[in-house]
RNA sequence: GGUCCCGUAGCUCAGCUGGAUAGAGCAACAGCCUUCUAAGCUGUGGGCCAUUGGUUCGAAUCCAAUCGGGAUCACCA
């Protein structure tokens, strides 16, 4: 048993002897022992004290009594003012760590599965731009809390929805007919993405600029911005493309091709994948008829002019159209579809997870109210993980305005820094040249993902590209290089971790006590990130326990130390510390060298 | 204006299911490399946890109001 819950049981029990209280064991809070006081474990005993008509110094006294008589793992305690502190004993941790220790990927539950199916959809970009970085942010979010509810043994759908229509990608296309000459990414030398994303902005260019020569001519300015001839033409290609124009559908297969080529390379990159990917040109059809069922269901009403609309005003949210008057789709009638067509492809979905900017924080509270209202069950399982920001220090980010950092300058310029970096320490003998190029790929990226992973989603978050991001102290290389040093330590212990069998006769040292209390809150960290979709919960875990490594390692030798078993222990201990940051940032996607 | 989110050290962030003296990193200053990798460790300084009230034995944490910042409220996507 658990002794968390053993404790929680036994002192349940004590509590409703002693004060003739009816707690159940889930009521128990046990928090751990602050680092100032001594103990493991603390009970704060106010709450009871009402009860047990005493001081909290006697109501602690008389809990700690029954608890040292309840198990032998618990060897003393203390009380100070209402905090019962007590301590478990070398031994028990001793044995909680052997059994650490022996376990192939601690925390990390085997393959055998949860049962629950999550379908989780991340990335989402659209074709007419490459990536940038509000899209590395949406992508490594959406990608580590998939690993890490994978380590729960739930079986995560990885999907993606390509925006591949709609008028923003006429613009690009447009512009490319226009002002490109055929260039092409072989031509130009340009990424596909980049290279389309070059003609979006030739496109904003040439719009102002009719829109500019309309206004001098006197025409007000909301006019000159639909008659300008720019504009007309992108709108004409919309229209072919929707009825099917060969020409027009062989130039959007063209550019997007060479989108896609940019974008597997981008992905790859930043090391996420996906399991199914979904285009809206597949897609954006659906919903109509669910409009229909609605109507029929009273769940929407036609107006006069011929739209419909839901009116979810009685659930503080405003009228919302789902069908234009023309009878064309808006963004959320084929988001409905989508949603509804997914449950029904993959029947077995639990939880529904859309990794999404908080901009439409909005937009997903009206999706799920209306499949709530249409009376779909799953509605209540559909989650919006919402996420901040990436705000530079001059404001947002605005691509029209060329303020965008872009996703593969930034990861190159990140591999290089972390190239720069490592060279000036001189850390570059005993590699071949393909290992340093694969080591700074590691470094860089993993000092970007760990930037952006630590910090909680739903908060916006700062970007200073001038001042880049750090490797030292709390980052992605610190936690690389404190793995690579322990696997140093454990090289030239020629690799015989596994084989040591630790003795019983170890007294604990302070640091190495903390050490595995630390690891043995992996497990409840892993479950907690995984149930709150949060990464950073893992992300600051693993530098807390990085930190104490390097604490413990400075107090502690590991190689010099004489005694055999102490040594051999302390091998273990840092052999299993080495472990659990490895798998801790695989859970964030990110690397760790075995040197560096 | 309605709704939602945020406000913690000079800067970037933890802590928020109420509990002990609010923690890290960066930046500043002072130490530690005859070594297991100093991308490290130790120490010093730095805080009215936006403000004001409330609930409570106890509030950075919960509630309300106020002030500041952001998002959103399209027959855009």
């Amino acid at each position: 048993m658990n002794i968390e819950h053993f404790l929680a049981t036994t002192i349940s029990q004590a509590i409703n002897q002693l004060f003739e209280l009816s707690t159940t064991p889930t009521d128990i809070i046990l928090q751990k022992t602050k680092k100032e006081f001594e103990g493991d474990f603390t009970l704060v005993t106010f709450p009871y004290i009402k009860a047990a008509k005493t001081t909290p110094e006697k109501t602690g006294e008389l809990i700690g009594d029954v608890l040292l008589k309840s198990n032998p793992s618990i060897t003393k305690f203390n009380v100070v003012k209402g905090f019962l502190n007590f301590s478990l004993s070398n031994n028990f941790w001793l044995t909680e760590f052997k059994s650490i220790s022996s376990e192939e990927n601690y925390g990390i539950k085997p393959a055998k599965s949860s049962g629950k199916q999550i379908m989780l959809e991340y990335s989402s970009p659209n074709t007419n731009k490459p990536l940038h970085l509000g899209h590395v942010r949406n992508n490594l979010l959406g990608y580590a809390v998939a690993t890490i509810n994978q380590t729960q043994g739930h079986d995560v759908v990885k999907v993606n929805i390509v925006n591949d229509r709609g008028i923003h990608i006429c613009k690009s296309m447009i512009a490319w007919q226009k002002f490109g000459n055929g260039e092409t990414p072989q031509s130009s030398g340009l990424k596909g993405d980049h290279l389309v994303g070059k003609y979006y902005v030739e496109f904003d260019k040439a719009y102002k600029k009719e829109v500019q020569a309309l206004t001098e001519k006197g025409a007000p300015k909301e006019e000159a911005e639909k008659q300008a001839p720019i504009m007309l033409q992108t709108q004409e290609m919309l229209l072919k493309w929707e009825a099917g124009d060969k020409e027009v559908i062989d130039l959007w297969k063209l550019m997007n091709g060479w989108v896609y080529e940019g974008f597997a390379v981008s992905y790859k990159k930043l090391g996420v994948d996906f399991d199914k990917i979904y285009y809206e040109s597949n897609t954006y059809l659906l919903g109509k008829e669910t409009v229909q069922e609605g109507l029929e269901k009273g769940v929407f009403v036609k107006k006069d002019n011929g739209s419909v609309i839901i009116d979810l005003t009685a659930d503080k949210l405003d009228e919302k159209v789902v069908l234009r008057s023309d009878g064309t789709s808006v963004y959320i009638t084929q988001d409905l579809g989508t949603a509804i067509e997914r449950f029904k492809e993959y029947p077995g979905i639990n939880k529904m997870i859309y990794t999404v900017g908080n901009e439409q924080d909005y937009h997903f509270k009206v999706l799920f109210k209306i499949l709530e209202k249409l009376g779909y069950d799953w509605a209540k399982e559909c989650y919006h993980l919402s996420y901040g920001m990436v705000e530079l220090p001059e404001g947002k980010m605005k691509s029209r305005e060329g303020t965008v950092v872009d996703a593969d300058d930034l990861m190159d310029g990140m591999v290089a820094t972390a190239k720069e970096t490592t060279e000036e320490l001189g850390k570059v003998e005993g590699f071949t040249k393909d290992e340093l190029e694969h080591l700074y790929q590691t470094i860089g990226m993993g000092a970007l993902k760990y930037f952006i992973l630590k910090v909680d989603p739903k908060k916006k978050m700062l970007f200073d590209p001038k001042e880049s991001i750090d490797f030292n102290g709390h980052t992605g290389p610190f936690i690389q290089y404190t793995h690579a040093r322990i696997k140093s330590i454990l090289r030239k212990f020629e690799g015989k971790a596994n084989e040591i069998v630790i003795a019983e006769t170890i007294m604990l040292h302070d640091k190495e006590k903390e050490l595995i209390k630390l690891q043995y809150d992996f497990p409840a960290i892993l479950e907690e990130s995984a149930n709150s979709y949060n990464p950073a919960v893992v992300a600051n875990y693993i530098y807390e326990l990085t930190k104490l490594f390097n604490q413990f390692y400075n107090e502690c030798p590991v190689l010099k130390e004489e005694n055999k078993t102490v040594k051999e222990f302390r091998i273990k201990l840092i052999n299993t510390t080495a472990s659990i940051i490895k798998n801790g940032m695989r859970c964030l996607g990110i690397d760790v060298p075995e040197r560096m």
